[in-house]
DNA sequence: GCTCTGTCATTAACCTGTGACATAGCAACT
DNA sequence: AGTTGCTATGTCACAGGTTAATGACAGAGC
């Protein structure tokens, strides 16, 4: 935690949200904290609903959200859509796609977007000169593992309150792991209907999970929030297990 | 596809099933071989249905199928579990696990297996030393994320059929992959309970969906091999997409 | 060789969680 | 005012779950 304490001291205010997920895990010295920044010069905006992956096109750039939400998500020939994760600031899209010739899925701006732009080319750069970062990515690599494969339990072996209960609790988590959280308010950045893509449901049935999930006292809904007004009975409901997310509170 | 020959003449016959598959996806010099060969030098045997990874247990080592199949799983308090995919030979566990404190998954064998025990820290020298070696692992995960990705839509957004369907084309896919395939024939190496645990469906209706393509003449279900009898209709009915399994023949 | 036990596959009957459709209300936008 | 998008709810149908039973096969023990 004094590792931690003196990396947050030094890149906390201004520093990108990848460079203080980072700075939370491990010590970064000064020259590594410009790399990382420096790597970060090239943004790009992406509105709100607007696709910046595309599955099946080339994928030649590697995404670091440094603002707003994005969705990762499979589409069917018959208009289906999964949800496969929610990306936040900090996260990494397509860190792995030196050798991919093409997308295996789409990404979509879920909110007014910032991303940096990466050439992929750069992680064997960062792998050879600066091997703490490299580790540092190897574990977020790792984690984006853990997320959807908590995302396929979810999916396949919970209940529909289950499941949202399961999807809202890891947002709640992970909004609170980068220092943006709100207590236990947790700001709904998705429709009703990209809550029934992610959790694998209908729109209607995601509906009515929401209410008796609210009618059970475990939520209170707002227009724009939920609320998660007991998080312990919700924890022990849907087996959500934290570590998954791994600890590294901004 | 020269260079794919090239390499196959080379590390072809005796060669270990990573370096088989890397070999097939780009050319490895004779040094780049004897490494990864030498990696693999430390061997473990598992006995058909015993763990090697328990989820939220310490992973400090990186295992490598060599021979036998495994699968990576979660489990609920409840006792039920949900498979997340199926490892093949050549394919890598815990490729990132240098941060990780603990294990997001357990991993079991489905056959008697032989797996490489590797240090993780491995890893970095790979990428510092041979980075034709560390893009090809930089492929393996992303292939991973691609396989895992596919679950999770299948569980959210496929029928118990095309559920069933879209995994058969997986593995069976996967199979020819790395040249251990059989025709149209799949070596069925799970029960239809671990078949049930992998669709998120039940046991029983797991064996009415087997019913139900065998019916329809899609499929011919024999007690240790399936055969995919019709398999641009089976494509058809679940958008299966093998370039999600990437192409590197062996 | 026979019996018993355990595992796995198979099927029928009944039940239920969830999907689809329809409708209504509300807010924001044109 | 009309349109669009989103949320909310009732009704009915159905895909899939649960329970129970049966059969086949392999292995262990006598």
């Amino acid at each position: 935690m004094q590792t931690g304490i003196v990396a947050s001291i030094q890149p906390a205010e201004t520093a990108s949200a990848l460079v203080r997920k980072l700075g939370a895990l491990c010590l970064l010295s000064e020259e590594e904290i410009a790399y990382l920044e420096g790597l970060q010069n090239n943004t790009l905006s992406v509105d709100k609903g607007r696709d910046f992956i595309e599955e099946n096109a080339d994928l030649r750039t590697t995404f670091i959200v440094m603002e707003g939400w994005a969705i990762r998500y499979g589409l069917l020939s018959n208009g289906r859509r999964q949800i496969l994760s929610y990306a936040l600031p900090g996260d990494i899209l397509g860190l792995h796609v030196n050798f991919r010739a093409a997308a295996t899925y789409s990404a979509s701006a879920l909110t007014p977007l910032t991303l940096a732009v990466v050439d992929p080319r750069r992680v064997l750069e960062i792998s050879q000169k600066y091997p703490i970062i490299a580790a540092g990515l190897s574990w977020c690599t790792a984690r984006e593992f853990a997320i959807l494969g908590d995302q396929a339990v979810r999916l396949g072996r919970l209940s529909a309150q289950q499941r949202l209960a399961h999807l809202l609790l890891e947002l709640w988590h992970r909004v609170e792991l980068i220092g943006n959280g709100a207590g236990d308010w947790l700001e709904m950045h998705m429709t009703q209907a990209d809550l029934a893509d992610t959790l694998g449901l209908s729109l209607v049935h995601t509906n009515r999970s929401l209410s008796a999930l609210r009618r059970q006292g475990l939520i209170t809904v707002h227009k724009d929030h939920v609320r998660l007004d007991d998080i312990d009975a919700l924890i022990e409901m849907t087996d959500f297990n934290p570590k998954h997310l791994s600890e590294f509170r901004v």
